[in-house]
DNA sequence: CGAAAATGTTACTGGTCGGTAACAGCGCTG
DNA sequence: CAGCGCTGTTACCGACCAGTAACATTTTCG
């Protein structure tokens, strides 16, 4: 029983930390974030940080881990509310993507830390990777279960749409062509779903 | 002392200087990429470029202004190759950026910089701003000189299109859905194009 | 030519950054 | 209680960074 009332509602400096950083990560990019003001945001210090991630980029790499668990506690929730709905889950999917999309706390942290990690052989580019891919083949079973022929074509365009989204709200401002992500986005899984067809 | 081996037309160092800083900054990032490193990859010297550039963030400025003057000599290339033709300027756009995608050298540093560029305030974002907002108008222009119907819904399909797979190029590689990226651009084209209506 | 303007060289400043050492306190659990 | 592990504090290091000063050199052009 770990009933927990040690510190009443205060996660532990670990956690605290990884928050911290993806907060600030987010608001000053990654190279624009320094590991004091992490350790001093997350209500800590420099060296309790060192001692849960040996490196900054370590602790890069488990912002990254934290934001693709966070995604997968999302999915569930997508097929507990329209369980084995294909066509349910991937709409539910692309209207909340676009009603975050004007958040602070927009879920673009994969996108970002991909243009911002420009070692191509940083840690966390392989971490990014892997969700990309797992993410990739999530909506492929969706869009097959949606009853799509080119369940991949349909998934792409999909993927596309939605950076691309992401991205044009950090250029081009709220006003620009992210703002039609939604009607675009769905008038394409209709399309797919109802003709079967690319486009047409 | 040193003898003069210069090759007799040489650009001026302001212009050298920006051509570095560009090269450096997409491929290490802009905070990632030093003032030092810049003068001396092109093959100047600190002094020289602060005597060009008051500040680092000026020569920022700088590079994006002649990343947009570079699209519009593209444009205007178009213009010439496809005159008074907005379907095969269109289509003719979309496939340069499908080759240039996996290029060390791709157009998206107006994208990066957005990212990077963390500072709302930052004067950058203006640059970004403008030229983001004269490159919609472009498009709209040419699908509405296609015949599209709805030429701003088609315009804002194909800049989330070229925003994502960008993104996606970074992020989940060239094997990710960037790879169909000039398929599903061209099948949207030629969808609106047809019919005049959206994805249907 | 000769002078002005542009460019190059060296050295420096004050600040920030990632990362570490040494030490002191706290909160568990035996 | 004692002991131990986790946490906090302070100070420090070497590297790097944006930006400047003073001076030497080359290029341009009347």
């Amino acid at each position: 029983m770990t009933t927990d009332f040690r510190k009443p509602s205060r996660r532990s400096p670990r956690d605290r930390i990884v928050e911290a950083a993806r907060d600030l990560f987010r608001r000053h990019g990654i190279r624009g974030t320094g590991v004091d003001a992490i350790a001093d945001a997350a209500d800590s210090n420099k060296m309790t940080l060192y001692r849960h991630f040996n490196s900054k980029d370590e602790l890069i790499v488990e912002c990254l881990r934290h934001a693709g668990m966070e995604m997968d506690g999302f999915w569930r929730e997508l097929e507990d509310a329209y369980p084995g709905d294909g066509l349910g889950q991937l709409r539910s999917w692309v209207r909340r993507i676009a009603d975050h999309l004007g958040d602070d706390k927009c879920q673009c942290e994969m996108m970002s830390a991909a243009v911002q990690l420009t070692d191509e052989d940083h840690p966390g580019r392989s971490v990014i990777r892997m969700f990309k891919d797992a993410q990739r083949d999530r909506v492929v079973e969706l869009c097959r279960r949606a009853g799509v022929a080119d369940a991949e074509l349909l998934c792409d365009t999909l993927l596309l749409l939605i950076e691309g989204a992401r991205a044009a709200q950090q250029s081009s401002g709220a006003e620009g062509p992210s703002a039609r992500f939604a009607e675009i986005a769905d008038a394409a899984i209709l399309s797919f779903a109802g003709s079967g067809a690319a486009f047409k």
